[in-house]
DNA sequence: AAAAAACTTGACCCAAAAGTCAGGTTTTAG
DNA sequence: CTAAAACCTGACTTTTGGGTCAAGTTTTTT
């Protein structure tokens, strides 16, 4: 078993992954994700056949941390306790993959090009899920009347925001580095207004 | 006067806006933006100097746009009119400058590498000010105690995210075009969760 | 120890795309 | 009407960067 193979490839993924976030596809040069890890060009055809290549395995690796977010929603049976676990996740995957939540936004921003259709399929099928949820909620009185898919692409939107535009995030609160306490402040800040504004403010005794 | 070259600049323009878009400034090729608009590769440059020229013509045009956004901050003394307005005029933007926007979000993405120094300093000046208007009503008991800069960068994130990530809306209110009506519903929800969520549901007795 | 397998890389090739320009046509000003 | 100014573009050069390969070195296997 070669040992060498995987630790190399990791390596390389993990330049690519920061290079491809920080300059899209076509901005990336392969010579710069070698020269990141002191490599040359070709060592890294040893490896990836191609940039093409590279740039889908980063792209799969963000996928299963993306579809495991929707866990709450299949886990609880209350706004509350799904709602507050979920902002919680994403935001922990925002500070945990920075780069990889960039590539996969900078992919849907330009129209999924390279998004595999069967990918596709499961993120369509993960958010009728949690759309469905809360529909369900909404019509038990457990929440108020909110429309599920706007509610979806505004959580979305506000928890990926701390890894995909996290330039600007820098940039407001004064940082060159978003602290352990600005997520706090971020998930503690969105998970009170999200509640409160869903009508779920309190957790309810059960 | 040159009636001609006004003209086709702005054609060029606005090919080279959706170009941009949806291929990011790298991705993007001259030749393509010309053919869009049937027009030779060298007449491109007979009007803009170069690529670079270009694509910082299509990111100052959404510079303005961007930076009125905030005036309901100035304009009204009550969170409840201010966050209405804003985010009816953050929607609003989103659908009339979907390609704009989605060059500025790649922009940010990517750390802001052709953003001029002068508008990074507009941009945090118009926050600072947001920020403080915030904090006065929280301090005023006119709102509840919301950060407000993370209270921003929501509402940032919410709103562009029917721009930028419009590709993603699309797919799952399975259409082909965000319809008027979808724009009033992300409006209605947004402005309904935001405002109960902080605490300035229903709009007060003047 | 020696053969096989895995790894390494400088030098090269080539396609694509940015950018140029000379010599033309059209428009405008007087 | 004519001369200057503005406009147009096919054909070209140049640069960039993805990808290849042959001739090595190192590691593993037997």
């Amino acid at each position: 078993m070669s040992r060498i193979r995987d630790k190399k490839r990791t390596a390389i993924l993990n330049a690519a992954c920061e290079e491809f976030a920080n300059h899209g596809f076509a901005g990336t040069k392969i010579v710069d994700i070698a020269s990141k890890i002191n490599l040359p060009k070709a060592n890294i055809y040893y490896y990836f056949e191609s940039k093409q290549v590279l740039y889908r395995h980063v792209l799969d690796s963000f996928i299963q941390p993306l579809l495991m977010a929707t866990a709450p929603f299949d886990q609880y049976d209350h706004p509350a306790e799904a709602l507050t676990d979920y902002i919680k996740l994403k935001i922990e995957i925002s500070k945990n993959h920075p780069n990889a939540s960039k590539v996969f936004a900078n992919e849907i921003l330009h129209g999924a090009p390279h998004l595999p259709a069967d990918i596709i399929e499961k993120l369509t099928q993960q958010t009728s899920r949690a759309s469905e949820k809360l529909q369900q909620w909404v019509d038990r009185g457990l929440m108020d009347d909110i429309n599920p898919l706007h509610l979806l692409f505004s959580l979305w939107a506000s928890t990926q925001t701390y890894a995909d535009f996290n330039w600007q995030i820098k940039l407001h609160l004064k940082t060159d580095c978003i602290s352990e306490q600005d997520y706090t402040d971020a998930t503690e800040t969105l998970i009170k207004v999200i509640l409160k504004g869903c009508g779920v403010a309190t957790q309810v005794a059960k």
